[in-house]
DNA sequence: CAACTACTTAATGTCGACATTCGACAAGGA
DNA sequence: TCCTTGTCGAATGTCGACATTAAGTAGTTG
């Protein structure tokens, strides 16, 4: 495992994802480049450059002459954020339906099944991370680089923004039935199907979130 | 009609669109940041953050510690990136084709046949002109400001990119044939044959471009 | 002659300082 | 009271110089 020496502006980038994740940057906060440069020791030059990255992956609103700010999502946005990802995904998962292995449909199905009982017992980390895995394995059969260009970067920005909200999105039974029914399109082999479970998939959690934030719009 | 004080950085991306578009940069060309500064008059900071754009566009391949270089796509790149666009497109008008005024539809037929017979007098600005404006009529109901992201910024890396290959793209027939099947899908009301008709239409497109960069796969 | 090494060059990566601009706040007047 | 205007502070926008690194080149050695 080679040791790749990563240029400040990686760097940066990953640090905002923490303070992100970490909820130590919420909606509405700005990012102050010399606050970012005194914290990590460097100049602000990196950081900017930085920061395009970040405006163009939709992780930060950028308002001229004035800062660049956590955004501050609508519901419509949300709902039009996993409605897109859903588009991207189910065609790259119907293109390669017939690519997946026996192993690999019953490495889904036991991913289901740990979803499932993780979710039981209220370990939503775990949830997370095998949701994770669910996911990688379904999108790995494309080689439309393009295709998972889009699908990578908007996977970062939904599960950025929205990861503070897993927690409480389904309960176990739901979990269970909705990465079901993906399987079950998946084995069917239909394109249509395979490619609709998968935008109704994601349009229902776009709904779900952008319920959530209804409910608490605003930050502490 | 305000006079917005663009940035240097919307400047610089503007400026290297141009040199694309006229032929004075083509594939596997390096974009050095001090020529770029001293023809522009600016510092290289500018420079450096309006790169950052061009990469994340796709204009510009990135190789840290070498340079910034005009991508060169090989066959199959070309192909997903149509493919890509036809996904996102057809998505978009599916969704909203019972939005499309009668008079509408007929605007997208005149511009069929004025395409059809500025292609026949070989005005091929003219019918990437109007092409354009059956693309941006076809698109221009969705409401999906994520969905529209990605297909703007996608329009917009295979129009620079190929913009140069189009006069040699179809024949007078084909265009018309093409763009008449769009309007007939449109018309039909059929979800799935309008999102059909659009992805095959983008992976023809996409194929077709694809063939002439393989006859001349490198540049002069 | 091939291969390896040290050097040189030219480009990117980074820095600290200065210039510019937006937004808030206070003072003044209708 | 409300609106306008001027000032001020803080943040972004830009600059020129220096540091670092990758790739080509010349030279050396087997």
């Amino acid at each position: 495992m080679a040791i790749v020496k990563k240029t400040y502006r990686d760097q940066i980038v990953d640090y905002v994802y923490q303070l992100l994740l970490s909820g130590e940057l919420g909606p509405g906060d700005q990012l102050k480049e010399n606050l970012l440069a005194e914290q990590m020791g460097i100049s602000r030059a990196p950081i900017r450059e930085a920061m395009q990255e970040l405006i163009l992956n939709g992780l930060v609103d950028y308002r001229p002459q004035v800062g660049n700010f956590i955004p501050i999502l609508t519901a419509k946005q949300i709902v039009d954020g996993y409605t897109t990802r859903g588009v991207l995904e189910g065609y790259a998962i119907m293109e390669t339906r017939y690519q997946f292995s026996r192993e690999e449909v019953e490495k889904l199905e036991t991913l289901t099944l740990q979803m499932e009982k993780n979710a039981a017992n209220r370990e939503h980390k775990m949830v997370v991370d095998l949701g994770g895995e669910f996911h990688d394995l379904l999108i790995s059969k494309s080689d439309n680089l393009q295709l998972l260009e889009y699908t990578n970067r908007l996977s970062l920005k939904l599960h950025i923004l929205f990861y503070k909200h897993w927690s409480r999105l389904y309960s176990s039974g739901e979990i269970g039935q909705r990465h079901r029914d993906i399987v079950e399109g998946l084995k069917s082999g239909v394109p249509d199907r395979i490619e609709t479970v998968v935008r109704r998939h994601y349009a229902e959690t776009g709904s779900k979130i952008a319920e959530l934030q209804r409910q608490k719009p605003v930050r502490s």
